[in-house]
DNA sequence: CTGAAAGCGCTTACAG
DNA sequence: CTGAAAGCGCTTACAG
């Protein structure tokens, strides 16, 4: 269990050391009594080739990188993130490559990243997990260091750069037109962030869906929330006084601290507020009914978003690929159906 | 901002490699003059060190790892590990090392993890998250490898490797002890997995605080649960026809769930049942009284675990090293005080 | 304090 | 199919 090099491995197997390096390569043109020969002695010894020496030599690390900004960090309590990173270290291990996992939680922490980001011989490629303004700063650094990257969620500047997204419009709009399709016609929004691309598309599928179904917007039935509990829980607060008849809620989270508000005032979801929420994240704290959602693909997202980083490293990363997934309508039993006077006529 | 290489800096600043490589490296003996050129021509060009030829000439590679073994996995949407993993990224920001991930999500990514973790030249040491009946074949294969290692979380054979780890018997103790000293005597517990040393000494220190107390232990006021919300729900059902005054759960969110199945049977807290949780977890889903509970320091345990395992990786791995923090009791609302005849006497 | 040189352990054209 | 050799870009005794 000594330190073998590949000498080592060349003599008691009787080839030279290239033969060694191409057998572990699975380079093609190897004789098989040869492989046979040089597998054997590696079995035996239990042989690692040394991951600085193939990286200094062949100039690729196999090492990607996971980058969260100082302004993610503050939501990487919520369970979108242990998706996330499921599907990317998924990825990873099927691939074999190894993930570097950047975590701001300061400024000071995302300049101290940065100086290692475009470290020669360290990443091959880096993941961002972004989509918010407060982000633009990092994303726009990592662009110039011209490391091949994608972005995790659509960022402001799509152009620039690979990315992988759930169609948040889209999944907005389902949402709201099951509302609809259930009768509810005064349909409120808590909205994400609107400083984030994710909390603008989810309220663009809101709006979208009220127009195509000639359903007019009330300003005062929106109200901006930032994708935490207590947050949904201030913005259903504000709502309740307009009266909606459902409500979509651009996160699980936010719809569970609506929820709170809604029963301080004792109010039942569906009967006095139908609702939807947005993730599909597995909500034990429910009782009495399970919340209708859209589903996203977290894990997929991550494992595309390996893949596709993997395919920039190994094919060049011009053209930018965008890839998008699409989220599903999950439907449970806070929606109910609606049965105002209005409707019923 | 092309691949310049310590040569290139070299020849700019006119002196050897060795010297450009010296006053990276903060070698002591350096003139202020050659010193001072060295640093004027890095700045200008920004050139970067290349990490793979410093790793494979130095045998270091500032790289650590963190390793979640699969049974870890159910549990990683758990609040403990975001701030777990805070504090292990903040300890490796401020002393420049990247933390390589590694989230086993099935037995073939433990295979797969496994086979890269001894590789030569990538890593460190490693930091494995553990303390689980079901992580003894990881841990002791990590051991193995004779890589420098420090588990997170008491392992079963604490005397084999270094580990960090809180106090829980201690914790376990001051939680049930602040519920004697309010005046309660039938006591319940829903434990963690008793496969966890967590577990095991959490219950520990409650049987210890009714021992030394002199109050009788009744097994069928303890019930496992498993550190989940649907596990404290489901004990809390089994302990409700018990008729406890005052339950100790060995974590906030099977306090959680256990407050669930209180309310579906109209039970208040503390009124009918005072409850203390463990962690200390963020908890804005409790509207009617904030929880009692204890304190972990996991972020700290992060820290402390990354600064241990360094220190091994610098000043050798023996002897082993073990660290315990202490947890504290946060006192809030969710105990108030005993009024059962019995005690009012 | 500084430089020349060996060495870290691989990969990969280049010849054959 | 296979080997000798150059090269990847650093660090670090060794001399001076």
């Amino acid at each position: 269990m000594s330190h073998l090099t590949l000498e080592d491995i060349a003599k008691r197997a009787g080839v030279s050391r290239s033969t060694v390096s191409r057998v572990i390569n699975n380079h093609p043109s190897i004789s098989d009594s040869a492989k046979e020969r040089v597998l054997e002695v590696i079995n035996v010894t239990g042989y690692q080739p040394n991951a600085a020496a193939r990286t200094l030599a062949s100039q690729r690390s196999h090492i990607i990188g996971l980058v969260l900004p100082h302004s993610a960090s503050a939501l990487f309590a919520d369970p979108y993130y242990p998706y996330l990173l499921k599907g990317i270290t998924r990825a990873c291990n099927a691939l074999d490559f190894t993930l570097a996992f950047f975590l701001a939680s300061s400024r000071e922490d995302e300049e101290q990243i940065f100086s290692r980001i475009p470290n020669r011989g360290l990443l091959d490629g880096v993941l961002v997990q972004s989509g918010h303004h407060g982000h633009l700063e990092i994303v726009d650094r990592l662009i110039e260091t011209q490391i091949p990257q994608v972005v995790v969620g659509r960022p402001f500047f799509p152009e620039t750069v690979s990315f992988v997204d759930v169609d948040n419009v889209a999944g907005g709009k389902v949402a709201v037109e099951h509302l609809i399709r259930l009768g509810y016609r005064r349909i409120g929004m808590i909205t994400g962030p609107l400083q984030s691309t994710a909390g603008i598309d989810r309220q663009n599928g809101y709006l979208q869906a009220l127009e195509e179904h000639n359903l007019p917007f009330d300003p005062a039935l929106v109200v901006e929330g930032d994708f935490t509990d207590p947050g949904g829980y201030q913005a259903m607060q504000r709502l309740i006084p307009q009266k909606p008849e459902a409500v979509f809620a651009a996160s699980d989270v936010m719809a569970i601290g609506a929820i709170r508000a809604m029963k301080e005032q004792d109010l039942c979801v569906p009967e006095d507020i139908a609702l939807v929420g947005f993730d599909d994240i597995p909500l034990t704290t429910l009782t009495n009914f399970q919340l209708t959602t859209v589903h996203q693909p977290v894990v997929e997202l991550g494992v595309r978003a390996v893949e596709l980083l993997i395919d920039l490293i190994r094919n060049g990363t011009e053209p930018h690929r965008h890839e998008i997934l699409m989220p599903e309508l999950v439907v449970r039993s806070s929606c109910g159906y609606c049965v105002t006077k209005e409707n019923q006529l």
